[in-house]
DNA sequence: CTCGCATGAGACACATATGTCTCGATTCGG
DNA sequence: CCGAATCGAGACATATGTGTCTCATGCGAG
């Protein structure tokens, strides 16, 4: 029965995923519908809103892990890590983005997990400045601000047709790095 | 009496952009006790929330043309334009932020407003590669997304304490450009 | 001073989301 | 083939937000 349970807990995720993406204040039917599941069902796996959404967090976080991971493996420098690393996320932001924007985001390991992300990025953009990449004038903070939401407009640019997700992803790079200067 | 209605209906708006910056899912109830205003006096002004959202973007980008085209007044060249722009925007950021994940954003006059707005962003920014401030490889669209987030991406180092207003927007002008390299 | 009108407070009905429970159907293991 | 466990569907109670209405109050106009 356990891994009928998992199997039913990842149906549950992958539909919360895709219901919130597309409206972040649907309902919990919402939800046990997309994932063909009554809604007793959801509520045996997941106690309320609050637990599904801390939940989502914690997949998101691991997804956005393995797929950094995955795709550093064979990097050499930092440079290449972000850069890399970058390409990696971006497909990704659709399904992850409506949590930054979730009001239960105070769960002690939700805030955790994003201070860790946040931590590991600044260490690597610190390393990266070592490196030559960024210029060590600029605060690593605002650095990172602006990773991450060049990432989220890489996505919109995507969202609206008007690149691919690879060329996306370069414009953010370039933009991050030499900015859009001839 | 016209002019209390006035005063009214502002004192509505600035308490709705004070509440719904915090939580979003604000109550009508918590707009109005922040308003001190009672909760039927509210619906007499707004018939109710999808209207009251679609006030409060249509308040919004009064804000912004004016902050901008006051700050831009004296502008010589569409890139001064660009950046005293986002010095101008970027202040109000934190005001304005939520309407942009707003699900009521399917009113025609909205959708007109945010269209009219990234028309004219785009414009400038067309101009701005002919005075040899963007390359013009690098397409508008991708600048406009550009603009905005690394925009949002100060604002949120201002939150964070990192930044003041002024330091923030000179970090996401000095990105957008030239990006982050030595 | 008095009248009239807008207002704030609150009652009321309604819609929706949520959490719990029960029950019949289905499925899986023995 | 049978029994137990789980599931989906739906009923039920509750909480909250919303929209409308009434009414006493208080303020300003006349």
């Amino acid at each position: 029965m356990r891994d009928k349970d998992v199997s039913k807990i990842d149906r549950i995720l992958e539909a919360a995923f895709e219901v919130f993406s597309q409206n972040p204040g649907a309902s919990l039917a919402d939800v046990a519908k997309q994932a063909s599941v009554g809604r007793a069902t959801l509520h045996r796996h997941f106690a309320g809103r609050d637990d599904l959404m801390i939940a989502l967090t914690l997949t998101a976080a691991k997804e956005l892990d393995a797929a950094v991971e995955d795709a550093t493996a064979n990097c050499q420098t930092y440079t290449e890590r972000l850069e890399a690393g970058l390409n990696a996320i971006l497909p990704l932001a659709a399904r992850h983005m409506f949590l930054s924007t979730d009001p239960a985001s105070q769960d002690p390991r939700v805030t955790e997990v994003y201070a860790t992300q946040t931590r590991d990025l600044a260490h690597d953009i610190d390393m990266a400045k070592a490196e030559g990449t960024f210029d060590p004038h600029v605060p690593t903070e605002w650095i990172v601000q602006a990773y991450e939401n060049l990432i989220y407009a890489g996505w919109a640019t995507v969202v609206a047709g008007d690149a691919t997700p690879k060329q996306a992803a370069s414009l953010a790079w370039r933009t991050l790095t030499k900015g859009t200067c001839p």
